[in-house]
DNA sequence: GAATCCATGTAATTGGTTACATGATTCA
DNA sequence: TGAATCATGTAACCAATTACATGGATTC
């Protein structure tokens, strides 16, 4: 009816498949967003009123006792719509930012045993994101196990995105650790 | 002397390791980071201004007959120390987005066959991100194969860094294999 | 009583893309 | 002659972060 739709961003039909899945706040969105497409709520806040605007979503405010009211957001048929015709598109090329590798290119101006050091923090902030990755599916395989051979099932793709994340972590752990290796037999 | 030096940006600082690498033209540095770091001319050369206006690289002008005459920059000693200063801080979290994990995320929506579809898909695009991958180890292992073993020679840097996206990408590779093999088995 | 969580936003700034503008040289 | 490469920039817009602003409820 209104103005021709044109292509949404990345972080619309991220929040649209948030709520594909469950209507939840603003609030909550930016939390169930934290580890896997981090956003701000003075990100989030505008794309739901843009969101709303373009009659994709739709809210309700909630009044709490225990708590400050809040207003719930769920996707409309339309969203729906819209989020279901987006999938299976080209995707745009991937986009990463990583000050560490950007380190790592220029590590040459620096002493073996300085970068050393480096890859050993790397290991370690790795081994924080594992933990984090492991009880997250060690959760849903002890919850909802049947789930997990369900394509209908967006838990199947939840356990999978987390399991993607494990083996890629992991990689980059064997290959701190051969970085680590390299590096000490030119320490004297 | 001039205003107390803030931190720079991640893109600030890939230009000094450039640079500090060999001296290069503005055109040169988006060729270069095209495949590990892109950023586009609209963005580059303004950030080159920036960094000559606070002393951390130097241009001079080269007349060319079989090309356009260009600006080559160099980083300065001061520039050098900072990127060196900068290298072993804490690193700013990775910023990743990636459109087809988007996708992946809710793709319960969508049918089985057609999630099979943009997985082979995906692993097109990796097979392609891979032969450019092997390309480049091969050409520095042929005819830079002393500077594997030289962590003060910048190649060393390069290759691992390589190394290290082949790893990355024959893990997702083998992920997306794996959720074919699962998916098939839900098409009827 | 202080810190943390729940809850929702706006304003200013930085980071990055798209589109625009120009022009020489080389190669098919 | 037309496409691709080399070469340098600006303007307008979109994406994202930082900082600001407010306030109730819970937990330590």
């Amino acid at each position: 009816m209104a103005g021709p739709d044109k292509k949404l961003n990345n972080l619309s039909y991220q929040v649209l498949g948030v709520l594909a899945r469950k209507p939840r706040s603003g609030y909550d969105i930016v939390k169930q967003l934290e580890h896997f497409r981090p956003a701000k709520t003075s990100q989030v806040y505008p794309t739901l009123a843009k969101l709303e605007g373009a009659g994709l979503v739709a809210s309700h405010d909630v009044t709490q006792t225990s708590r400050p009211n809040k207003r719930l957001y769920t996707v409309t048929e339309q969203g729906q719509l819209e989020l279901i015709a987006w999938i299976g598109t080209e995707p745009d090329v991937p986009y990463n930012r990583d000050d560490f590798l950007t380190m790592v290119y220029s590590a040459w101006l620096k002493s073996p045993e300085q970068v050393v050091v480096m890859f050993e923090e790397r290991l370690k902030a790795l081994d924080r994101v594992l933990d984090h990755v492991q009880t997250a599916l060690a959760v849903i395989l002890a919850d909802f196990p049947e789930s997990l051979s369900d394509p209908s099932n967006w838990r199947f793709y939840r356990y999978n995105l987390q399991h993607r994340r494990l083996l890629q972590v992991q990689t980059e752990q064997t290959w701190c650790r051969a970085m680590i290796f390299q590096l000490q037999k030119h320490i004297s």
